[in-house]
Parts: structure tokens; C-alpha cells; sequence
RNA sequence: CGGGGUAUAGCAAAGUUGGCUAUUGCGCUCGGUUUGGGACCGAGAGGCCGCAGGUUCGAGUCCUGCUACCCCGACCA
């Protein structure tokens, strides 16, 4: 592994080297797509219990739509299409005949869902209609990193209808605040929110909310976001309702998403110089136990106190990792699991097993013994304080780089020394935030949704405003 | 799609003005010694030198074309 840290201007090769050497993802023969290997894809369906669990506690339900979608119910809605179109795969051939009209391999779902919304629902009683997929779509991205941007990605699309504007908001909202309590209870992420500028809405939608985080190279990642559609799709696709005053009406829409770059996020904001760190509630290893030891006299005492220790820990619901190889040395298991982010390591070798302790390794720190005796209490204490720790200094550093900026050429010397958040009144136009991405490559990436109460001078422009922006520049 | 770069074993590389059986390290297999921070010795297996043409007695090496991938931009969750 190349030794960089995290922060270094090697960044990209730093990510790359995680990836391939915690054994995440590999490179397939399609150029973007990427094979997501066991100890990658465990990671991911830890992310999906738990986000599939709130999902459901919301009243949402799961349901499965086709990856293909004709190409004129795409071409239905006219921003979505501009958005999309550029990026879709499209299939013209099948059963070796072309077909008569093409299918687009779904960029998301909205067209072919709402175009059977519209027979799904007929009146108020009918809504909301909460629903929910896991699914894979495809973009045909230019540039490509595993997890943080490939051609095929997998994600969850949530997609309510309501019958007013206000029950949509709230939906919204939820969505939102799902996401970031998620980042922040499950994956130590802390994350600012908002709303994104007209420039980066969502294609056709009123408005879009976004969770994003910062990365240990400064530069931010957007991790999940939620949009209010508003009745745009509704008209274009005829989902429409009668009202108690039987008066037909378009409804509502939101849509919702976090798809498996959320692995890439976790990697960039939480690694570091020996590799990946995982926040112990998506560990597909919490705790790891490598054996230590000479003639087979010891060999059998020794595993003889791990398998106990396993069975005693796995009683607890935690998942332990007997690491019982015999083809390579302890010091390459130490480097392995350190690589791979493993968040406890307990080493019990004749020196220990003399004393009826253990040497315990904390992935993001200390180095300590315990006497076996106590690894039941000590452990499950031990992981939360990690996942603790983890959220602890993600914050900080979080904090600590979130500026403030009174010029344009501050916020460039700032965005170039340091990278980060740059918080800036702001009143420009979308055509003087495309201006400014143009020259700093950095964009808005929130709106704070708090105003100032009192007026300030845009940063840029010197109109009076009070509304205050995030830049950023961002993956 | 613009600018730059690279294609030699699973990975990383060397290969001189064209010359003999294409080399080295890591990894892999077998045997033995090891084992508290990526062990060591010995013996092996593994190659359409990116693809297609051309020049030449002879091409990994020179020429032409193509393709793929990587990096930097524009596009994007």
C-alpha cells in the first residue's frame, strides 16, 4: 500500500490503493463498472438492513419496477430527459431483431413508475402513496472511481405522492433527516443539509435537499439526496386524483436516494495512512482474534481460549473473526486487518495466555492488555466508543474546515490551501454561480436553510442578502 | 469529447545503436525451517511482449494504423 495519508495530493491513488488492497471492489471488463467483492458487498448489505429497516418504520413499502424503460415514457417529461438523456444507456436490438422502439436501462426510476402511478391511483384515499426499490441503475459517466462515481451503481429510489404541496414537504423533510441521522448513527458521518441551488436541482424537480459530507482531502461528496418534484412529473404523467370536493387534481411527488457510493464516502472520510476505517456497525468483522504461538503445545491451549472467547462474544451479537490461517505470519494478519479496517483486533499469544490476558488493538488508536475475563463486558463497550470516536473526529475535522470568506479571492485561497466548506452570503444569479465554478471549480453545495436576521452584502456581487451559501468544491 | 501518458506472467517493473532459450521482485505450488508488526532457504509452475499490418536474414525493440486503460479537464449520485 502506498504510503500517503489521506490528505496528501495523492489522494486518488491513496483511494485507488484501498479499495483494491482492503479487497472492496475490483475493475471488470466494462470500462466504469466495478465488481464489488465479499468483504465490499458485506459492507454494503449492513447499509441496506438498517436504511431498509427506517425505510419501512417510515411507512414506505418495497416494491420492484423493470430496468428497461421505453424511450418515449423517458421522453415524457422534458427537464428530466435533458438531464438524463446524455448519460443512458440504451438497448435498440433484442431477440436478435431491432426493435421497434429503443429501451433506455434506467439512470432512475420516475418515468417508468409515475407512468404507472397514474392507473395506481384515482382518488384522495388513494395517497399518499409511499414506495421504495432497491435496484441498479446506469449512467454513462465520463470519468469513473469505484464506489464514488461508476457506470452502474446500486442504490435505494424512495417515491412518494401526496395530495397536497405541504405533505410532500414533509416527506421530504423526512427523507432528509433520515439520511442524516442515518450517516450519523450508523456510519460516524456528520453531514451538513440544505437545499441545493436552481443550478444543482435535481432534473424536473422544485427543489432538492442534500446531505453532504467532507472528505479528509477537503474536497465534499454529496450522500444522499431528497427531492420535492412537485406536480411537474404529475402533469406530464397523468397522476391525478379526485379531492373530497371530487374536483380532479395532479398530486404531489417526492423522490429519494442513497445509492453504494456512501462506501466511497465512508472510505474518504474516515481512512487513513494504513488504510480503511470502519465504523463498527458496518464491520463485517467487529472484532478479529489472531492466534500467537510456537509448538502445538501452545497452539492448542491458545485456540482452545479463542474459540471460547468467540463463542462468548458472538452470544453478545457481535461479529468475531478467527483468523485461524496457518500459512501466513501474525504480522501480516496484524497488516491485513488494519488495511481492511477492522475496528478491534485481540492478539492472545503464551506471553498473554500466561498472565490470562489479551492484547487488545483499537483500530483507531490505542494498544492495550485485558484479562480475558472482561472481554465480555469491555468489547461491546469498546466498539461503541470506536463508533463514537470515529463520529467524534469526523465532526471536528468537519468544523474545523468550514470558513467563512468576505472575497472571491479569499475563498480561492482558501479552497486551494485547505479545501472545505466556504460559508458566504450570497445573492448571484445562476448565471454568476456558474461563473464562479468556471473560475474556482468550486459550487454551491447548500443553501443554509437559516437566514441571517440581519442584511449582509453577497460576497460576490454586494447586493444585500440574507441567505448564506456553502461552497465547496466537491467529487 | 479536448490535453498528457502507458500497454511485457496474477501484480509491479527491466529489457542498450534490432541479435542467441525474454529477465527481476512480489504473489502462486511443493518441501523444510519459522511464527509477539507484512519470515527464510531450496525446488517448481506460470508469456500471442495490447491487436493488425509493414520494414528486415532476424522485431519486445524500428514504421503505420487500430484498440484498451490511467492521469488532468468538461458531465455527474
Amino acid at each position: 500500500m502506498t504510503k500517503i495519508t489521506p490528505q496528501s495530493k495523492d489522494f486518488a491513488q491513496w483511494y485507488l490503493d484501498v479499495v483494491k488492497e482492503a479487497d472492496l471492489a475490483d475493475y471488470s471488463k466494462v470500462k466504469g463498472c466495478m465488481i464489488i467483492k465479499p468483504y465490499g458487498y458485506a459492507i454494503w448489505e449492513f447499509i441496506q438492513a438498517e436504511l431498509n429497516s427506517r425505510i419501512k418504520k417510515a411507512g414506505v413499502q418495497n416494491v420492484y419496477f423493470p430496468l428497461f424503460i421505453p424511450e418515449s415514457l423517458l421522453n415524457r417529461e422534458k427537464e428530466h430527459l435533458e438531464g438524463f438523456a446524455p448519460e443512458c444507456a440504451v438497448v435498440t436490438h433484442g431477440g436478435g431483431k431491432k426493435l421497434a422502439e429503443p429501451l433506455i436501462v434506467r439512470p432512475t426510476s420516475e418515468t417508468i413508475m409515475y407512468d404507472t402511478f397514474s392507473d395506481w391511483i384515482h382518488s384522495y384515499r388513494d395517497l399518499p402513496l409511499k414506495i421504495n426499490q432497491w435496484a441498479n441503475v446506469v449512467r454513462w459517466e465520463m470519468r469513473t472511481r469505484p464506489f464514488l462515481r461508476t457506470t452502474e451503481f446500486l442504490w435505494q429510489e424512495g417515491h412518494t405522492v401526496h395530495a397536497t404541496s405541504e405533505d410532500a414537504a414533509v416527506e421530504v423533510d423526512r427523507a432528509l433527516n433520515m439520511y442524516k441521522d442515518f450517516d450519523r448513527d450508523f456510519l460516524s458521518l456528520p453531514v451538513l443539509t440544505g437545499k441545493k441551488s436552481r443550478k444543482e436541482t435535481f432534473a424536473g424537480a422544485l427543489y432538492t435537499l442534500t446531505t453532504e459530507a467532507l472528505a479528509k482531502d477537503g474536497k465534499v461528496i454529496q450522500a444522499g439526496t431528497s427531492h420535492h418534484l412537485g406536480q411537474t412529473f404529475a402533469k406530464s404523467f397523468n397522476v391525478t386524483f379526485q379531492d373530497q370536493n371530487s374536483v380532479v387534481q395532479h398530486a404531489w411527488q417526492t423522490s429519494w436516494g442513497l445509492s453504494t457510493r456512501i462506501i466511497g464516502t465512508v472510505i474518504v472520510c474516515h481512512g487513513d495512512e494504513k488504510g480503511l476505517v470502519l465504523p463498527p456497525k458496518i464491520a463485517p468483522h467487529q472484532v478479529v482474534l489472531v492466534p500467537i504461538f510456537k509448538t502445538d503445545e501452545e497452539k492448542t491451549r491458545i485456540f482452545d481460549e479463542l474459540n471460547g472467547i468467540k463463542e462468548a462474544l458472538e452470544a453478545l451479537n457481535i461479529r468475531v473473526h478467527f483468523d485461524e490461517r496457518d500459512t501466513v505470519t501474525p504480522g501480516y494478519k496484524f497488516n491485513e486487518w488494519e488495511v481492511k479496517g477492522v475496528p478491534i483486533r485481540i492478539d492472545l499469544g503464551p506471553r498473554d495466555l500466561e498472565k490470562s490476558e489479551v492484547t487488545v488493538t483499537r483500530r483507531d488508536g490505542d494498544k492495550f492488555n485485558l484479562p480475558i475475563g472482561d472481554l465480555e463486558q469491555e468489547v461491546p463497550y469498546i466498539l461503541d466508543k470506536i463508533q463514537e470516536n470515529l463520529l467524534e473526529k469526523a465532526t471536528l475535522f468537519l468544523k474545523e474546515n468550514t470558513r467563512e470568506a468576505s472575497s472571491l479571492e479569499e475563498m480561492v485561497k482558501i479552497l486551494d490551501e485547505k479545501g472545505g466548506f466556504i460559508k458566504v452570503p450570497w445573492a448571484g444569479t445562476d448565471e454568476e454561480e456558474k461563473k464562479i465554478q468556471d473560475e474556482t471549480k468550486a459550487t454551491i453545495r447548500i443553501i443554509d436553510p437559516i437566514k441571517s436576521t440581519e442584511k449582509l452584502k453577497c460576497f460576490f456581487t454586494g447586493r444585500e442578502t440574507d441567505t448564506l451559501v456553502y461552497f465547496a468544491r466537491a467529487y
